[in-house]
DNA sequence: ATCATATTGTTTGATATTCAAACTAATTTT
DNA sequence: AAAATTAGTTTGAATATCAAACAATATGAT
């Protein structure tokens, strides 16, 4: 197996450990995995509009309408609206919204010692930077 | 922003651009996201059972049934009995089958070598190291 | 050998996800 | 003021998924 193929091979297996580990995650919770995905971004950005909701979701806004729909159903989130701009939604995490967004958030932290604990102190530091690299430039 | 914060979010990232980046290369082609996960498991696996491809898949059989009755329909793969156990059916990917996980797993070359192309060859090597430490121990 | 138990896979009924296209209401452009 | 654009919702359709019930087959215990 030459080089390419066994990066890659290592790559795929870690975003699919990554993708159960999430997956199993959500369903620990009272939340399916479109609206924990938008409580993630709305945790992240705050008070955004459906469109953008819609944009960092990847999906259209037809899809944002239902999952914020359930949102506000199981009261994690609302919508509101602003006098500047009267098509325009604002939605906002509830307090519950919140503590949602912070527990996930803790199960990410947790993720993150996980990996950290199987890592030597110099390997942290390579894994960070080269991150930071790919984040930041490849894709 | 400490040092654990830092990594975590690099980490989902990292995970959030991989994913979104899966889902394009999907789109392009005639399967949806099930489908060609389902794919790639036989592909890489070859011919397999139900069960097992349920387990690879993190689903139900119910759904893999499902599943695979579409992947039959569009001729990506095929039943098969076998005389040892008549409840198992073993799935096998058809020749499209098999052209259609070539051309998926060239994409994955095709972002190895995008992430390849920002690192010195030296992080390439921590990075190898680093995901093999990773996938063996931390999930 | 026979009966109970376990296993493989399918079906069913329900809910969730998603999209494209049509639509409404509001704003901006011409 | 009319036309074009924009934000968000609704609708209709296909797919995804699960839990539970089910059918067919295999295995184990007595």
């Amino acid at each position: 197996m030459n080089y390419l193929d066994e990066l890659t091979q290592e790559l795929f297996t870690f975003f699919n450990g990554f993708s159960s580990w999430e997956n199993s995650v959500i369903k620990t919770s009272d939340l399916t995995v479109a609206e924990a995905h938008a409580i993630e971004v709305l945790g992240k950005h705050g008070q955004i509009n459906m469109k953008s909701l819609a944009q960092y979701l990847g999906v259209t806004t037809g899809t944002t309408t239902v999952t914020v729909d359930r949102l506000e159903k199981k009261e994690y989130a609302t919508r509101e609206s602003i006098k500047e701009d009267r098509r325009v939604h604002l939605i906002t995490l509830t307090e519950k919204g919140q503590r949602a967004f912070a527990e996930h958030h803790q199960y990410h932290y947790n993720l993150t010692d996980q990996i950290l604990a199987v890592l030597s102190s110099e390997e942290n530091e390579q894994l960070l930077k080269i991150l930071k690299k790919i984040n930041e430039e490849a894709f």
